[in-house]
DNA sequence: CGGCTCCTTGACTTTCCTCAACATCAGTGG
DNA sequence: CCACTGATGTTGAGGAAAGTCAAGGAGCCG
């Protein structure tokens, strides 16, 4: 298997071989991690840099009464924020979802190889600034899309990060979130969800079962819920020089 | 007046005086913003560094239904992303609130002063990552709190900023948002949040009136939203070696 | 065949939205 | 000085979206 960080950094920036290779060997580490393991928790000291190179995981906050929220989710070829370890605690905390591989790239390194190579700087800044769309995206979505629109939006996210990193096989991709999971991301509860899934079935918009997601009517659920892909930065612009 | 993006950067690194020094000079040539002005808009190339030296701006995005989201607000000291230029494209659109002191950093200016001057790279980088901890908790709040937990939510986060950048005169913060802006930042209509503030203000926990935030009694306001600083990094973590 | 986890369904309740007035205040120009 | 305007805040009544509670079904695994 591929390197699938390293893949998605190159769709960021030109990576030279040399580059690439530098990366390749600050992830040869990985450890596989089993289902619903925390990798960090909240109030822990941040450490090394978190690189998803199998599986999936989330970032999630529990609150006092008991319900948690989801804020992001991290698929293969996602990495966890770059200077994090210089916050005195974690304000939230990263779950794996499946069988994950996951790398670990200490501070110094990645430094190291930040400043050696320009284009892994690059690309991972724009990684970050991705994130960061993604999570205003989210803040759109649950303070002013109903929850069809919101579920809808969100499979749309997920897909088209899934096109990118290349885990789509013939029109679907694995999509291993219980209901539970996503309600949880969506601001919703598992009874509606569930309700708001079988519509979209329904509707023939989608295809959901046993963890294979099929975008059937991608203009009907574009147009439904206002997706625009934009913060995805599906065009990066060109490095200077 | 003191600069007080220079004051808050102060707070999270300790900047030597050439390193304070490099940074007025860098943001000296501010420019006064009338109230309700775009600085950008969404789908605008991005340019430079904005700085807000004083007023409030917010980030914004309008959905095609005509609904909007604010996903921040941006007070006195606050800087937007760093590596944004490096994107095609803005994903959303950044407007003042009030009559306004923005600065604007080129660039390769910004990128020459965090190379000459570790102390601001750190401190610009902590920034950062605050802002990415207060969109998480953003969608925490949108996600799981109800509608009165996430407005006293919010005048916690925005009393807690206005303190760390000194804006606090005699227990009282000048909160120039109407309820409008409030509205679209917590997900709700303006009829509730202002049914909302009125519980708040009755139960007396908080006053709030001519644009004057008081909190009056923080303990209830924190029992009652959950809220925990935490996310703020009220403690940092000191800088190595 | 239990014992999980995950999904589904129905009935009822609550929160928040919608619509439609009206109140208040500051600024403007006659 | 006052009428007018526009932005902001307030109130009430009715409705819709989503939550809660409770039960059961489907699939998987030891």
């Amino acid at each position: 298997m591929a390197n699938r960080f390293v893949e998605k950094l190159r769709g960021f920036a030109d990576l030279s071989a040399k580059e690439a290779d530098a990366l390749e060997r600050a992830t040869a580490d990985a450890q596989p991690i089993d289902p619903r393991k925390d990798l960090i928790r909240e109030g822990d000291q941040p450490g090394p840099v978190f690189v998803m190179l199998d599986g999936w995981a989330f970032r999630y906050k529990v609150l006092p009464n008991g319900s948690r929220q989801i804020m992001a989710f991290l698929m293969p070829g996602d990495a966890c924020d770059l200077h994090i370890s210089m916050l005195a605690e974690m304000d939230h905390s990263i779950q794996t979802v499946t069988q994950a591989l996951v790398a670990t790239i200490e501070r110094p390194v990645m430094d190291a190889i930040m400043a050696a190579y320009p284009g892994v700087a690059r690309a991972m800044y724009i990684a970050q600034l991705i994130d960061e769309g993604t999570l205003r995206a989210w803040i759109v979505s649950l303070g002013r899309r109903s929850s069809l629109e919101r579920a809808a939006h969100l499979l749309l996210e997920l897909y088209s990060r899934a096109v990118r990193v290349g885990i789509i096989n013939e029109g679907a991709m694995e999509l291993p979130l219980p209901q539970v999971m996503l309600a949880d991301a969506l601001g919703m509860t598992p009874v509606h969800i569930n309700r708001v899934l079988q519509d979209l079935r329904r509707s023939g918009a989608i295809g959901l079962q046993r963890g294979l997601l099929r975008i059937t009517d991608p203009d009907a659920l574009i147009r439904l819920s206002g997706f625009d892909g934009n913060y995805l930065q599906r065009r990066l612009r060109p490095a200077p020089r």
